[in-house]
DNA sequence: TGTACATCAGTGAACGCGCGTTCACTGATGTAC
DNA sequence: TGTACATCAGTGAACGCGCGTTCACTGATGTAC
């Protein structure tokens, strides 16, 4: 072999890696090729050979971080559980790190507007995010998987805003209201019966 | 006068009106000028003398597009209350035209990534929302603005995920659910004490 | 063991295209005298 | 009243640039005989 074995997985794996950061971070539309692969230590060329398109380094990259997402997200439910996960959500650190952070809160619009495949790939994921958090949701509560959806939201949103306006001091309001108002949704989910 | 009175302040109003619809319906990185000027029935050229830059249009027309929206959220608090705005803004008419529709789920992300004296003026319009709403949430209610925010905050996540997912049936339980977690909030709202 | 060839991840220049922006010009109508 | 000029919103071609994409080539190392 020329290169070591797997040498070009994880030349994929860094693309992939270097433009979900890229995109989350600047958007899709907003980011080119040419700088992702530079990223990931690679030139121009390189790119085809890995995959068939733009569209398709999205549809990847966002299937990537999702599932990624998904990970980290079991684990600060298994720990602190959903008051855990909505206190890590919607964090300061969260929202100055978009690069690192939920490609929902950073691409959603942008994911309104790709090709059916790749908004199929993400339904799937967002389906499964909000059964992840509906299991934390008392077992008596009516419709779990709603109100899974709805606080979900709710912290997506928050985020938003939280990132779009130009006041720190704002910024941390915006923070605490959303965490106020996704515990509230919480609660009211745990004390509503079926 | 070569043309009437008022004629270049209506083709300014045109470019406005023209790119406002565009970037909510493409995003503003997707979004030509060339395009826009061709929507508002002009060329090219004609930008420079209206314009100084395509950052200083995104300012402008998001300006207006807030502006826009304030005002049919008024006309709506009064007429059908909280309640109503709500109905309205999770219906899957909103869903379906991006384009006419809230400047912040359609480009909260685009916002976020703009300069600061656009997002100043964002932030603004975003207090002047929330001050809106708070004014219909009950006066003995707790932090009223807090509320207010979160209540916006999780109608605009809520109609970000309907937008993504593409399947319109689990589009229309995420909008019912949205529904059903923002007249919680309100309640909720109405029975906390000072 | 030595030599010819195959493999293939990656290089880097080039393609056509649309981007934001600039600019010389048009042409209808105003004003000056 | 007639003529020369000023005004200015808009035209349309062009600028350099970065975009997504293509492609001939490289070079290290495998395999065949």
């Amino acid at each position: 072999m020329r290169y070591e074995k797997g040498h070009r997985d994880a030349s994929r794996e860094r693309i992939l890696q270097a433009a979900s950061e890229r995109f989350r971070a600047d958007g899709i539309a907003a980011s080119g090729l040419a700088r992702v692969m530079k990223d990931a230590g690679l030139t121009n060329g390189a790119f085809y050979p890995h995959f068939e398109s733009k569209a398709e380094l999205v549809r990847e990259s966002l299937v990537a971080a999702l599932d990624a997402q998904a990970g980290q997200m079991r684990q600060i439910l298994a720990a602190d559980g959903l008051e855990g996960l909505i206190a890590a959500y919607l964090s300061p650190k969260h929202r100055d790190n978009p690069q690192d952070g939920c490609a929902t809160s950073a691409l959603a619009a942008e994911i309104a507007r790709e090709p059916l495949e790749t908004r199929s790939a993400y339904t799937g994921r967002v389906a499964a995010f909000a059964e992840l958090v509906a299991a934390y949701l008392p077992p008596h509560a009516s419709d779990r998987e709603a109100a899974a959806t709805a606080l979900l939201a709710t912290c997506i949103g928050t985020l938003q805003i939280a990132r779009a306006v130009d006041s720190t001091e704002m910024s941390d309001r915006i923070l605490a209201a959303g965490r106020e108002a996704a515990l509230t949704l919480l609660r009211t989910s745990a004390s509503s019966a079926t």
